[in-house]
RNA sequence: GCGCCCGUAGCUCAGCUGGAUAGAGCGCCGGACUUCGAAUCCGUAGGCCGCAGGUUCGAAUCCUGCCGGGCGCGCCA
């Protein structure tokens, strides 16, 4: 498609050329050729607006110099079909359907790698997402956060990045003391004490649970042996852990792995949060007001400063953050990819200054913000809160809908856009789910393939001339074009970072498929157009295993 | 009040970074299984693309101003 593309630029470029040489275009000025693929058949398989464009160069009527390109245009590999001027002034041109035909041994030969490109090679990126707070399990928007971030990374490695898998872990810091304390007066009640627990601790059962594993552990000796301030650091970093343990599990579950884990506790161990403050400093780009320490984030675009160092004495997340983020730099990539919830949007400012303010290009950070997720069930709000222990987890909506179902679901829309998920809805509708569309085209092809070495004893479905020149029927150029389209598909969601556009893109085919599917029989009394069938066919059973690799969702040979 | 995001069919959402007649899925209605898997297909109905201006050959898309919804605006994370 990439390729077909530019020979027919160039003819148009050479077109262009001529015409202006024998006088039937007054200026040799020549825009920038587009050529798009038009929604409507009828409108040919690529279009340019060129004529338009020209029009005011040219000082002609668009359809007049429209003319005057197609008298020029020399089609010396005999790939058009037909030409025609259309509408205003766009010049249509069909394909003749033999060219498409070789985009079907491209992908037979590419296999696992077709649709893969060379875009970002030599570029490393790290792509750091979910990193929830270490205080409870993961809940649905976590799920969202990770299905995209994970995917991102997927999609920009099969396009030659260099992509590493990052998850921040905030190990240090208020929350974690909370977190102490939740578990430490757990303890505390469950050994029978009388206590009352803070409203402002959480709330969420889990928290009985850790307790009871610590009293497991340490017996009733924490409240005998020590201090309270050294028992709440110990539950803290208990709790900590076993909280990180099931996190790594519920990830596990849904399919995301990640290369590095990285604590944030670290920064603070090897001085590095020390380090930057003190470089700042140096700098003069910190001053000290009201007993804290402020970072100027407001001579690198941030609205106001921000405090770095608070006046007791305890560094900010976001002085640890800018070590981090500096960090990243350190270690060498090329860009950094942050994926955010979006009720974190008013910090992108002050990360940016903070990146700025240490010296590197803060157009090499990008945050993907994801919006967040509703979680309904029965179209009723579900409170969901860490705090409060009101939330429905990541494992509850996996054993409900099931991970591909999940993972499909959160990538079936532009993460800018709110999501309502529907729990009762996902599993009503469990047999009419998007992801099982998809997925029937998978196991309805491997079907017939069985079918096909079974009964007729074909077992490698190879390229045939012949064979695949029988393949005419409108349906089965569609879908072929449908295919020779996938590889612009993955590269523009890489650039674009948008995992919907390879979902979309997979319905899309999969609507192809089942309607030729429906029209046409691949296992007929002709072996040669039988044999061409099974070509396409095992051509669409890749190409969506392929998709559906990348958005990490299984491709069964059986449903 | 300021900032970010959203507003497209009854519902949930796409719309290829400015193109021709705005598309899917669900839902409604009507059809298709003695034939490779009906978790499918085919068809009908359903739209001042939030509103009003502007930019130009051309706007759902870009600009401005409103209206409505969500989220932020801490020495919280």
């Amino acid at each position: 498609m990439i390729e077909m593309k530019q020979i027919i630029k160039e003819l148009i470029i050479e077109a262009v050329k001529k015409a202006n040489e024998q006088g039937d275009l007054p200026s040799s000025e020549l825009p920038v050729v587009t050529l798009e693929e038009p929604k409507i058949e009828a409108h040919g398989d690529f279009s340019t607006n060129i004529a338009m464009v020209m029009a005011s160069i040219q000082k002609m009527p668009p359809r007049k110099i429209a003319e005057a390109i197609l008298k020029h245009l020399e089609d010396t590999v005999g790939i058009f079909e037909k030409t025609e001027i259309a509408g205003p002034g766009f010049v249509n041109f069909f394909i003749n359907k033999s060219f498409w035909l070789p985009v079907l041994r491209t992908i037979h030969q590419e296999d696992t790698r077709y649709g893969a490109s060379e875009t970002g090679k030599g570029i490393k990126v790290q792509v750091e997402f979910v990193s929830a707070n270490p205080t409870g399990p993961l809940h649905v928007g976590h799920g969202r956060g990770a299905a995209v971030g994970d995917v991102v990374g997927n999609i920009m490695s099969f396009c030659g990045y260099d992509v590493k898998k990052e998850y921040y872990v905030n190990d240090s810091g208020r929350q974690i003391k909370t977190l102490g304390l939740s578990v430490f007066m757990r303890y505390k009640e469950l050994l029978g004490e009388n206590v009352e627990f803070p409203g402002d601790c959480y709330q969420g059962e889990y928290i009985y649970d850790i307790a009871k594993s610590v009293i497991g552990k340490k017996g009733s000796s924490l409240l005998e042996a020590c201090e309270e301030k050294t028992a709440v650091s110990y539950c803290a970093g208990f709790a900590a852990k076993v909280i990180l343990d099931g996190i790594r599990k519920d990830l596990d579950a849904f399919g995301v792995e990640f290369d590095t884990w990285y604590s944030e506790q670290s920064l603070f161990d090897s001085g590095k949060v020390a380090s930057v403050i003190n470089d700042f400093r140096d700098r003069k780009i910190v001053y000290e007001k009201d007993g804290a320490l402020w970072f100027k984030t407001s001579d690198f675009g941030d609205e106001k400063d921000r405090v770095v160092v608070r006046s007791n004495g305890q560094a900010t997340y976001f002085a640890s953050d800018i070590a981090y983020h500096q960090d990243k730099f350190d270690r060498g990539f090329d860009r950094v990819v942050d994926v955010w919830g979006a009720d974190h949007h008013g910090y992108i400012p002050r990360i940016k200054a903070s990146i700025a303010a240490a010296g590197n290009d803060k157009d090499r950070f990008d945050v993907i913000l994801v919006q967040l997720v509703n979680l309904l069930r029965d179209a009723v709000p579900v409170a969901m809160s860490t705090r409060a222990g009101e939330f429905v987890t990541l494992q509850d909506v996996i054993n409900e809908v099931g991970r591909d179902a999940a993972r499909f679901i959160f990538l079936t829309r532009h993460y800018e856009s709110p999501l309502d998920f529907d729990l009762e809805l996902a599993k009503k509708k469990a047999n009419d789910n998007p992801v099982y569309y998809v997925q029937y085209v998978h196991a309805r092809i491997s079907s017939i393939l069985r079918k096909a070495r079974e009964e007729r004893s074909i077992g490698d479905v190879i390229w045939n001339e012949d064979a695949v020149a029988m393949l005419k029927a409108p349906e089965e150029i569609r879908l072929i074009k449908t295919m020779a389209r996938y590889p612009e598909v993955i590269r523009d969601s890489a650039q674009f970072m948008e995992p919907h556009r390879i979902t979309f893109y997979l319905m899309t085919l999969a609507s192809s498929f089942h309607s030729y599917y429906n029209k046409h029989k691949v296992l007929t009394d002709e072996t040669l157009l039988s044999a061409g069938r099974l070509y396409l066919i095992l051509a669409v059973k890749k190409v969506i295993r392929n998709g559906l690799a990348l958005l990490g969702v299984s491709a069964p040979e059986k449903m």
